[in-house]
DNA sequence: TTGTACGCGTTATCAC
DNA sequence: GTGATAACGCGTACAA
């Protein structure tokens, strides 16, 4: 245990307060600032504690205080692009309170799920927020008794140590759907997400009652399955043709999906929007890029993960939060077109061009 | 401190003792395996920690046992395609050896580099991963005498403690450039990446040596700035454009560049690969559904990412490792044509189509 | 095989 | 203001 060279030397609080001649407790209030200390003792332990290279211990000052400054964040797979930005908005919003987020990730699998949350709680985390995460309520409850708990995403019975911040999937996919009605579509094709998926569902639901409330009326055999990936849309729109159904437009689950989709349409040598005109949800950064730039619908995600950090530490500190369900926007970019016996008079409507729009 | 129904009811080890009549240290024998223990007090510990919901606090056993089981990520930014895939490379090859990641972004800042560096060694971790880190090599082996110490995308001094895994940016920029003036291209613009950035610099030098290879001349005049984001290519696309340079190719220092260059060829109604070849560098997931999917220099970012994983693992168990610098390859999609007078008298070169690749 | 006692590095509660 | 002293929850020699 002696030094070898390799040892990391790790200075102890005790060792600063023995070279600067007082005791533990002094050196632990000046780290702290928990108490006045007259200036000469201050600045000999500053110094100390330059002269070690002195970091104090986490773990034991954790241990002792009870608390972590540290937020547990469940989210389904790091890699996504769409919780990449969510993952932003959250370390961005902890940063300045003096938290620190613990990334981990379930892939999308309930029991992955709750081993995480068992993990976060012998951690200690101070707080916890889950990203779309499937747990039952139940479960979340039991939970909020070791961390405040706030989940993105979903609507659950909020208490002071559980709270929700929905977002309003179903608003946002009537929207594009009303969209392409009001631009004249009829035929409108949907590749769905997951089925087990809640904003899934929802989306699915929103395209179906825009359908519905224009009197268009609602045809499964408009609908294909998709998976929230760039392969389910690759496939689905291929079934689509395969299927013969016609349409005029596709609503895509989620920008993923759209993508795939679109890369079936540029095979089959099919323009988009002249031929078909193609809405995507979520607005990744990328889908600006498209080509064309994608109509989609926007999630806010960066700011709703700032919102969801600023609120978890309130939480933490018991200050009552509130959270109103975050409404979607549609961005009108190049991919959708209006169709058909335009209502007015105009030989041939040019290509809208919204400015592309910056990304961060 | 008395139970308010509110309170964190957290068991100790100890009252599992108490609770299973044994004590505190043949229940950390069961916990952590250590030792044989009479299969009567086994099953009454089990009982016991089971019926309290018990989960061993993880910084106490830290602070006894010293060693955390925690890996330090530090990226430049959690909300980077690019990165993504590395984390979740990461985090997979550290789950089946029972470590777990954390993950911070330093945004392109080796202040902030510095001081995320202090953090993980405040915390303790075993091990640290750096992902295109600048901290300075003196300072990266003054920190390797705390944590060993993994630099991914960089060459440094390797040690013991200190490890590094290259990766070949020149040679995959060199295959790139060289496959255009294999397709008969001779006016080569390139988009280059950030001026500070190692790798940046790496692929603008094999941009250039395959010109010079070639005997076709590297001309300043081609060569655009950008920043690796969409906005950069963008702009820089544009510029070249401005500039009235001539040239038939596009070399972009990264997939994201490619893009914004794709968004303006678009803008300006250039087809693309048939009025102008387009090639991009790392491969990221959405690269393959473009449109048209993208040429681009495929970096196993995963793959990469479980490498680092396990190496570090190794380090840390002082295991010898070698890690040899990752090749790159080229893949070649839709965005490259050859051009001019065909050495084959063929009229009209159909337009390759490879397979879309499948995303993970 | 099992229990006791001490240490891990801090914070917090006391007296002084 | 400052310094002992006792937690914090667990691992682990050491002894039994």
């Amino acid at each position: 245990m002696n030094d070898d060279g390799q040892t990391p030397p790790n200075v102890t609080l005790e060792e600063i307060a023995r070279a600067a001649g007082v005791s533990p407790s002094t050196v632990s209030r000046i780290l702290n600032g928990s108490a006045r200390v007259l200036p000469a003792k201050q600045k000999a332990v500053e110094q100390a504690i330059a002269h070690f290279n002195y970091r104090p211990n986490v773990l034991a000052r954790s241990l002792a205080s009870g608390k972590t400054d540290t937020i547990g964040v469940l989210t389904q797979t790091v890699s996504s692009p769409f919780y990449a930005e969510w993952l932003r908005g959250i370390e961005d919003g902890l940063y300045e309170p003096g938290f620190t987020p613990l990334f981990v990730s379930s892939r999308w699998n309930v029991k992955d799920e709750m081993s995480r949350m068992e993990q976060f709680i012998a951690r200690r985390v101070d707080g916890i927020i889950l990203l779309h995460a499937q747990i039952d309520e139940a479960s979340l409850i039991e939970y909020s008794r070791h961390a405040p708990l706030l989940v993105l995403g979903r609507s659950v019975q909020n208490s002071s140590v559980l709270a929700s911040l929905p977002i309003d999937n179903l608003q946002g996919a009537r929207d594009a759907t009303r969209h392409l009605i009001d631009e004249g579509h009829r035929k409108i094709a949907f590749i769905a997400g997951p089925r087990d998926h809640e904003d899934a569902i929802e989306r699915l639901d929103g395209y179906r009652m825009a359908l519905e409330e224009a009197g268009v009326g609602f045809d499964p055999e408009l609908v294909e399955q998709g998976d929230y990936l760039e392969t389910g849309g690759l496939a689905a729109m291929e079934r689509l043709f395969v299927r013969g159904v016609s349409f005029s437009a596709v609503f895509c689950a989620n920008d993923q999906t759209a993508y795939g989709a679109r890369l079936t349409l540029f095979r089959r040598g099919l323009r988009v929007p002249e031929d078909i005109s193609l809405v995507g949800f979520d607005d990744l950064p990328t889908s600006s890029y498209m080509t064309p730039p994608l109509t989609t619908v926007r999630q806010p995600t960066y700011e709703i993960g700032r919102l969801a950090a600023q609120g978890i530490v309130k939480m933490i500190r018991k200050q009552s939060i509130e959270l109103s369900p975050i409404p979607l926007k549609l961005v009108t970019r190049e991919t959708t077109q209006r169709i058909g016996p335009s209502p007015t008079p105009s030989t041939t409507p040019a290509p809208k061009r919204s400015k592309a729009r910056r990304q961060q």
